[in-house]
DNA sequence: GCTTTCGCTGTTAGCGGTAACATAGCCTGT
DNA sequence: ACAGGCTATGTTACCGCTAACAGCGAAAGC
């Protein structure tokens, strides 16, 4: 059996081999590879050369050990399959471009015991930040969010205490005020749509400031449907269908995102429902998809890019 | 001025504060925290003891280094921003978890000179494998993954040469048959839609495997059509109200993705246009949105979530 | 001319873990 | 009773890099 000829044993590259090749010392290597400290043009030229042609990528792992700093912010999320929080990301990179630092995504599935290992997981890299959603953990994490001694971001939601510090928008106030805009337009039976997830906080959140309000104005939800799981604008439609056929005198719907509101917002306009004369309907997001669609959803912009945006800014 | 009395000096926790609180040595608790190599039950639970009473959290940086392996994954990716890649992404967590493997999440938008940059960051923590999309890569990220001496797989096409293993499918082959699809339907005038990317290699290699087949059947596109940024969904719905005015003979709409194509199918509805009758629509991808539409759109799976999973089975 | 400063480079000592090996009891068999 | 084999724990030597400081020749100050 033959082997290639040319397969060099080659362990890694290390500041070594680059010194060697340049003949100057791992310091100066270094140095130059950092751009810190002095260096003379001559001494930086052939260093930069010898890692060019050796093809040297420097050791993170070794260097966040000896300097004691890491280039990472840890980003833990609930899901990365509705369009909001790789927007939120989008914001983070937008911002964390251009200082250095680094994001690391985790997703959590809305799982508060896979939010703790995540965490956990995620620390155990000694981050310099950490941003993560919701106001709501684990004590387990909560504990380790106190004890990491870097600024951490909550994010997404302002109803709570927050740890460190929080970016987000009040979800119990948006859920007030559109039942009040609503009750404005004159609306009275008021059915609502939403995602059955019992650790979405935020959705609960506007559930219970909708609610609250429609209260306060002597109303109560006529009906409610909730779904979990499958595309959104398909159950959107079904969810629709449902509970028009259950309760088909509503005149408003409110759903806990627009992708299921988008859904209904089609499936009444297939129908000839007339939207918004003889029914209401309002989403959650403003999402861009919206833009799309043959008419208008009622919305209410979550901020997620500027979100994003802030957050990053905290911890840079 | 005061200074609250608690606030310990906290230098952050090493394995020693754990094995002085437990009275054994260091490796002995490095032993039990990595469930490696026998301890006894009594030891054992004083020391989880004492690390859950100090909250301890494991710097794998030092760990890292120490035992040369590093349990993280880096997943390279052009963008989040469309449903693709985050699919893609579940399909690699779902594998990786269970692994000990963590995936780490970078994105180019597009650039190859930014792909350069995410990659030679995230070699440079020395990750298990990389995941990276597409096959075409700068000259310097080509001898940076030749060099790794690690798991590469590269996702999503398969149209070219793979620096190690390759997961996808064809995207000249898609357009072709796509292509094909279309004339043995009885369309003969056929228009495109896309995007104006020209990192977009697949997008590419699609449309040139379409018009390679049209050409087979002595046919060419009658017109075509492209966008950058904003809502996909408006752009679709904008790009065949343009193309159906410039050219109102056509008879197919053959869209870069499906979420474009959904516009156009919206447009189409709305114009009371008869499809397929008249004008026949096909897209790509296979996203779960089209579930919701209320007429399907012809598609293609780019089976996202199944390339995610078997990548992270390559790597693991 | 001789110290002082400055620019550049090298030396030393870890960072916080883990691999590999050493060791100390304690059985077991004969 | 003692070699040999366990099991449970400790010791030592790094992993690859950087902070901190030391050194040294040349330019500058007086």
């Amino acid at each position: 059996m033959t082997r290639p000829i040319a397969s060099a044993p080659r362990r890694t590259l290390t500041l070594r081999d680059v010194s060697e090749a340049s003949g100057v010392s791992e310091m100066t290597v270094s140095r130059v590879l950092r751009n810190r400290g002095d260096v003379s043009d001559a001494t930086r030229e052939r260093v930069l050369e010898a890692a060019r042609a050796l093809g040297y990528v420097p050791n993170k792992i070794a260097g966040a050990l000896a300097s004691q700093r890491v280039n990472l912010v840890a980003v833990i999320i609930p899901s990365l399959s509705n369009m909001v929080f790789p927007e939120v990301m989008t914001g983070v990179s937008e911002v964390l471009d251009g200082t250095g630092l680094q994001p690391v995504v985790g997703v959590t599935n809305y799982s508060p015991k896979r939010e703790e290992e995540v965490l956990y997981e995620m620390l155990s890299w000694r981050p310099s930040g950490v941003i993560l959603a919701g106001l709501e953990h684990t004590s387990a994490a909560q504990a380790m969010l106190k004890n990491a001694d870097i600024p951490i971001v909550e994010i997404m939601d302002v109803d709570g205490m927050a740890v460190d510090s929080a970016v987000g928008i009040s979800h119990r106030r948006a859920g007030r005020q559109m039942a009040e805009a609503i009750i404005a337009a004159g609306y009275r039976r008021i059915g609502f749509l939403g995602t059955m997830m019992p650790h979405d906080h935020r959705a609960r959140k506007r559930l219970e400031g909708f609610e609250e309000a429609l209260h306060k104005a002597g109303l109560s939800l006529a009906d409610r449907e909730f779904y979990s799981g499958g595309s959104a604008l398909l159950k959107g439609r079904e969810m629709t269908a449902a509970i028009l056929k259950r309760s088909p005198d509503l005149d408003f719907l409110y759903y806990s995102n627009d992708m299921i509101g988008a859904g209904g917002l089609l499936y009444c306009l297939h129908e000839g429902i007339d939207v918004p004369g003889k029914l209401g309907l309002a989403g959650f997001n403003g999402v861009e998809l919206l833009d799309g669609l043959p008419r208008r959803l009622a919305t209410m912009d979550a901020c997620r890019l500027q979100i994003g945006r802030i957050a990053a800014e905290i911890i840079a």
